[in-house]
DNA sequence: CATGAATGAGAATTCATTCAT
DNA sequence: TATGAATGAATTCTCATTCAT
């Protein structure tokens, strides 16, 4: 039934799908602990594998960051999607915020390309979600209404700058700065002065933005 | 003794003094625009002088980094002191919030290094500064007394968060976080639930976190 | 013994003998377009199967190569036949000439190693044709006498000079500088100032000659 | 009164350029022994510097390769002009022929880019010089009339073509040639039976071509 | 002191060849 | 036997740093 062990012809490719994760994996792990700076040899060493096999897998280290950051989005909108069918429109979105923000923690190295991948259709996924349970928490009333889904976008952002600074020494620097944002969210109502991010905006900065690259 | 010698020696103390700042110019303009990536050829280049000279000013690119971002951190102080003496102590504060996010927003290139520099003098300023300013807001009840001078640390790299990912695109992006910061800071009045950096993990963080290097 | 057994043995090798034409004419095709520094994987894919399948046939691109360039003699060897049996001895040479040329040009990418294969016996066969061209054509007078075998060989070497630099922009080229060769071949009555090369010299010249390979 | 060592500030602009000179030596010697195939490692070690130096003087290979190859064009100029005031304008057309045949042979390893670097200025010079010695060879009836410049620039190739595969065994093969094809421009009178490449397509070739680069 | 030339380790990427399935 | 995954040496090019002039 696993279509994996009912093909013979398939083993060599159960081989080479376990190297690609090993490979994903030890570029995540590189990652997350070193950053993108991390040269090819490194991660192949990691995984246990010689570097033309990475390239095999991942013709440029471009294409490998990207795939690991698709890998991380993945993880964020599934997390994400888990948060969005809470009960409380309220809690469902600062749990939402929160799932988020531990997400980039755990994968603080890949922070300077999360939102610059191929991978679309994930981020509209997640997008969407964040839509969805930031009107949803409108709608009751426990979020100011001035707030537009740019703000989130530049909440994941504003958060990356804190993790980025303080993950190896204050690791939940994070959350208490969240929860500063989360009290501007529903307790504020004195008129924002600067207008939100168009969504235009919002946009190029999600494919654009490229501080960080490996080269 | 010579008064023509020692004058000599005293110019060319000055021409060294004036290489030092022109080396220093073309450095902070070279980072802002490209980034610690830059190489330190094209620094050389563009303050008119030979690498060699930067590196008898500088013996590492490390140290070139240190005292450009040095540099903009005693213009903040600077601009933080202006600030200081506003009359009204909740508008101080403001003022000072976002003068600071404007310095950061004109630095962009330094950010990642902008509070890992070697003159802790100019630093401890600024947090001393930020103290200040932060109780006599809290002193009027203007913001609310349980947010510490780390947590206007804090808001700083949220706002790099935001300025190194919008900076071409969204210019204004980080105003409009900071207006919510803000709010927060003023508004809001349900206890936070984390708590917040240590003062130790904050030295810490200024010290150690090295993300973003060049090499 | 067992009828089925031994057809399907004949049948494996009819298979075999399938892939290895499809891997030469994906060889001759790919040399052809792009010349040796095409990859071994692009050609194992243009003939439609598996890197290893080549490498069992060839066992090196060395092997490969020459068995393509066999081929390609082959080929020349067949039109030499067809033009040897012309009746008059003159056009007989010249028809000759134009078609091993016309055969360079459709194979331009094999020319840095045209002559220098393994398949000795074919340019033994095409050697034997040239001579005996020749030899007739200077029977009649047509052809001046002081001209050896060698200077044919020569001339194939001009034309693929010619034919190498000009072939993408200007495919008749070969054409016109084969015109005046002719000339020479037939109106020349000058002694030629340059000895012609010696046979062994000629022989050493298909043999050893390496330029052009694609490691 | 030397340029080079009248000025004490240009002290180590000789030793740049004496390196310089080392390096694009190096590189001929590699280049006419091996071919551009030859790593730029083992021309700095032929060169005896590092790759970085000769990195800071030819920024890619390419440039490198041009370099040499506008050296050998040079070469070919002055021999060229060497030639064009011999008073006989048969005898300095022969022997214009023969130094750009010895000279190619001289530079075999150049002879697959010869006539396609950046120095079109050279290039045209000696395009002039050979119109010129042509036009008076055929002034004076020596040459038959319906011979154009291209097929001069015809020659040239196909002297390399015997060149790239006689020279390491029969370096004067090319001479023999060279003979044949002198006589068909001085004594052949029948027609030729295809057309000259066109000017434009002259150029082309000398433009395009790009058979056996490095890469 | 200033200069910019020299250095060489290191980075990404390619490709002929081998080998497990 | 066919497959294509794995290998790793080799190649081009970069850049922080040192050093001769």
């Amino acid at each position: 039934m696993d279509p994996v062990t009912s093909y013979g012809s398939r083993a060599l490719r159960r081989d080479a799908a376990e190297n690609r994760d090993k490979i994903l994996e030890a570029a995540r792990a590189s990652f997350d602990e070193e950053g993108f700076e991390i040269g090819m040899e490194a991660i192949a060493q990691r995984a246990g594998v010689g570097v033309g096999t990475v390239y095999r897998r991942f013709p440029t280290k471009e294409l490998l960051i990207a795939a690991v950051v698709d890998e991380v989005l993945a993880a964020i909108r599934d997390a994400a999607l888990a948060a969005s069918d809470h009960e409380s429109s309220t809690e469902g979105l600062t749990e939402y915020l929160f799932t988020v923000g531990r997400l980039q923690f755990e994968h603080a190295g890949c922070l300077p390309r999360l939102w610059n991948g191929a991978d679309d259709a994930v981020r509209r996924e997640i997008e969407a979600i964040s839509r969805q349970l930031l009107a949803k928490a409108q709608a009751t009333g426990s979020v100011r209404g001035d707030v537009v889904y740019e703000d989130i976008a530049t909440i994941f952002w504003s958060l990356q700058g804190v993790i980025e600074r303080t993950a190896t020494v204050a690791p939940d620097a994070w959350k208490r700065h969240l929860d500063l944002l989360i009290q501007a969210l529903t307790q504020g109502d004195i008129p924002l002065a600067h207008a939100p991010l168009t969504t235009q905006q919002a946009e190029r900065v999600k494919r654009e933005s490229r501080r960080g690259l490996s080269s």
